[in-house]
DNA sequence: AACCCTGGTCGGCATTGTCGAACACTGTTG
DNA sequence: CAACAGTGTTCGACAATGCCGACCAGGGTT
């Protein structure tokens, strides 16, 4: 595979750093992070601009990303098969759950959530589609590693005392969602949360995604801790689902 | 001002067709539209596709956009400060009026909806955050055309009998926003469909954005057929609160 | 099996973008 | 108040870079 068109790849790399980044980005902010000559990092930067990708703060002079960005990510989400199959089913998942529902994929290392439906009853909820989930610590990511060809775990933050933040732990962890065919989280993102998730897979019976709800725990486990089964099954269920709509042999 | 990348503006030219068209390209129709030889197409996109704004369709091998530009997208919208400021007001004008709220701002000559509040009642509604409207044919589009410094109309493509489809009669429109202070659309881009838009000024009295409600016409107008002067007020109030949070001089 | 279409590759030429230094500006500091 | 340390921006020379067109490889269809 011949190599990368360089002002390409390094356009990209300065678009990330701006998502990644806490909002603004001054040029030579931008220039050290890459270690690029500030005259270099200019002329991306001016172009990015030209095309609405970055925008300026007209004051301070830093740099942010561009509204242009806003309209290719939704588009995307247009095109977007898993997400397209996955639609219908996650609603009733949702209403018989009586939890939010997630979908996501393995965006290098990371779960982007591509379809969220929120809990059935009124309480105040954030979309969170478009955003990254730390894989090691959610029902929804720990399924995804198990599956996925290459080996990459990510960076193993521990958010709470349950979160599995050990390689060995993982990796176990991760044999035993390949045996069950679920896999869920306790409190290991957030406390007083639990998940539950199950493999999406595509043609060819590959995991593309994942479908999952996350509640309280209270309601998402039973008395001894554990997953109540009803939930698995309503989210394997669902999952299956959604991989007999994207041609997938669904399990 | 110097010129801008070549790769980069071709790079953002082909993310943008994809975006427009519908759904997935092959290499040659992207390379036919921009006017590119086969091989320098295909060397964009391979960057693109290994940055990850780019996948690729295995069995037809057709590009479409790629996962890593929806983060992108969402990021953005944490570090809109038009968006952030006009969170605590749509909430309550949605509230107050009954009716869905949209909050938008100009994209090359097309209004960008950067916020949506849906309609109190639980009608199924779909979010189109990230969609871009036509700025001819809606009041949030007509308001930030009113004070649009570049004077670009864009398409002007007639939807119903009442779009304002000539040039004449849509910088007459303008005229009466700037005189106004508001704006509204009623059955100009969907039969049945009416809204009243009000401009949003960030520092130095700019207009940055427009804040509008839609729903259908009987609850928006009055028996006159005129927008409920209650509604407008209520409208113009909200643009002044968001006005106000920016900084600006609020109307 | 010849033909069209597709996407993908390769290498020579020169266009293109990179680079470092100099510029203009702001706010801070000695 | 001047020198300074920051910033973003511009410029021009050099050559590395990415562009281009011809060539290769696979899949359908005729």
């Amino acid at each position: 595979m011949p190599g990368q068109v360089q002002s390409i790849a390094r356009a990209a790399a300065i678009l990330r750093l701006l998502a990644g980044g806490s909002g603004r980005l001054g040029l030579l902010e931008i220039a050290r992070a890459l270690d690029l000559p500030k005259g270099t990092a200019h002329g991306i930067v001016r172009t990015l601009h030209d095309v609405g990708f970055v925008e300026q703060d007209k004051t301070s002079g830093k740099y942010q990303l561009g509204a242009a960005l806003l309209h290719l990510g939704t588009s995307y989400l247009d095109v977007n098969e898993l997400r397209s199959r996955s639609i219908n089913w996650a609603d009733p998942l949702a209403a018989r759950s009586g939890e939010a529902v997630r979908i996501g994929t393995l965006l290098d290392s990371k779960v982007l959530v591509v379809h969220h439906v929120f809990r059935p009853d009124d309480t105040l909820q954030t979309l969170d589609v478009g955003a990254l989930l730390p894989p090691h610590a959610t029902a929804l990511g720990k399924v995804l590693l198990a599956y996925n060809a290459r080996g990459g775990l990510g960076d193993l933050v521990p958010y709470t005392r349950r979160t599995l933040a050990s390689p060995r732990v993982l990796t176990r962890a991760l044999a035993a969602i390949r045996e069950a065919g679920w896999g869920s989280d306790i409190e290991e993102m957030t406390v007083g949360v639990a998940g539950i998730a199950a493999p999406i897979r595509g043609y060819g019976g590959l995991v593309v995604g994942a479908i999952g709800i996350s509640g309280p725990v209270e309601r998402v486990c039973d008395a001894h801790g554990q997953p109540r089964i009803t939930l698995v099954t309503h989210v394997r269920e669902a999952a299956r689902a959604v991989s007999r709509d994207l041609g997938g042999r669904g399990q």
